[in-house]
DNA sequence: AAGCTCTCTTGATATGAGTCAAGTAATGTT
DNA sequence: AACATTACTTGACTCATATCAAGAGAGCTT
């Protein structure tokens, strides 16, 4: 009874000092003080609906984005047209950082289920920043973060490491936020997993049930139990792993 | 004669203030008066043969780069002990920033040719942009940009469109630069192209020939002269051209 | 509960790009 | 200048994964 499933969990209203997720976000390393006035930046909590777009590409950008329950995808449209998505956000994250340089959001981010997020000015977030280093430290790392794990990403792998990867990194984000890293609802559907690591709905369907019959895991449409964690972190080849 | 050949640039060892790179690099934005605070702490400008590391993967982070001549690769090693070519840095680029979060870098650098660089104690940097707001600015900008070249590497693209795509950057790179957009000096060996875009050396061979058979450009060993940069745009996809 | 739609699964086939192998050109070394 | 070494090219073959096609469940709607 330690962890709960994470997709079943409940949107706060909670403001930063009092979220359970400020060890992740933005706050770490703030003062009580410091807290308050990024908490006077933090302007709104929207409730969002499956499918509700947060922003679409193209848009001009003012904030940027962190979730606060739920799960939310980021977007791009080629230009044949296709979608590609580009990440999947967890309660902590932020997104629309990719915005700040083009000051237009470059892709369309989306609720997946019923999620929950705030949202902060980035040009008040840039002022606050400058008379609060260590926000401006936290923001810095967590755009550092981004890049990181945007390049593990371009690796090329065969698919089926790319979808070991990707369980064994969902796994340990949840089990950051506090979750069962072994246990856990798949909130996309198949074709936004396939879509991310590249590869044919087909194919993940196939991987699942090649998973499933040598043990790695047990799955049920969206509810996934890690059986052998460390055979899928050692199939994954270990790139996006630690 | 308004362009020269990218690579036959030779190291300069001017201040910020004096660069031809200032536009580009992080002294946008900045007044005189804060240029020279900026050259205070840009430490030193090395020569790097080729082949010669900047830094290694794991190293303790401590500095960033800026590359003022030539070019540098960003390279990591999976577990499998293969190497892969994250990124390929012009002048003007910073690199060393998927470090900050993490305290250690995340890949080696290494120099292509005879290149030159500026190293800026990341620590400095930190303290100087509080009081800067606009170096701080520009910062967050180029990591922004930084996360999104980052993210559109991640499509999976055919190979004659990741090798297009390849080019058409570079082009513009080049463009931005002063360079030729249409002429330049491929430094990198065809087995770093290929391992960058995830293909066989031998399939780029193999388009590089078709290419020319098709006539949108001209190869001689690493002299390239692009002929229909329109046909590669328009064969890329265009996912990472504009 | 029947019918519809959408997601997922499963099978058969096609193909893009990798691998293996051999050869050629460029560069460096004695 | 002969040789060695490395980078690149070209061809034949293989394989992983996409594509095409059809069927099976789930979840809606009526």
């Amino acid at each position: 009874m330690t962890n709960q499933i994470a997709s079943s969990r409940s949107p706060s209203f909670l403001k930063c000092g009092q979220c359970s997720l400020g060890s992740l976000c933005l706050p770490v390393g703030l003062t009580n003080q410091d807290m308050g006035e990024l908490e006077h930046i933090v302007d709104t909590i929207y409730p969002y609906s499956d499918d509700a777009p947060v922003y679409t590409a193209g848009q001009t950008f003012d904030k940027i984005y962190a979730v606060k329950s739920g799960m939310f995808k980021s977007v791009i449209v080629d230009s044949l047209g296709n979608d590609h998505i580009t990440g999947f956000h967890l309660p902590g994250e932020l997104f629309g950082l990719d915005a700040i340089y083009s000051e237009k959001y470059m892709s369309s981010a989306v609720s997946l289920g019923t999620s929950s997020l705030c949202a902060i000015d980035y040009s008040d977030l840039e002022q606050l920043s400058h008379r609060l280093p260590s926000l401006q430290h936290q923001l810095m790392n967590l755009m550092s973060k981004e890049v990181r794990t945007s390049q593990s990403l371009n690796v090329d792998l065969t698919a089926d490491q790319k979808l070991a990867g990707f369980l064994v990194a969902l796994a340990a984000r949840y089990k950051e936020r506090g979750y069962s890293e072994t246990r856990f609802h798949l909130v996309m559907p198949r074709r936004d997993i396939a879509n991310h690591l590249n590869m044919a709905p087909e194919t993940v369907s196939r991987l699942f049930k090649r998973f499933s019959n040598e043990g790695l895991l047990d799955i049920n449409r969206t509810d996934l139990t890690i059986v052998d964690l460390p055979a899928l972190k050692e199939m994954s080849g270990c790139a996006a792993t630690k």
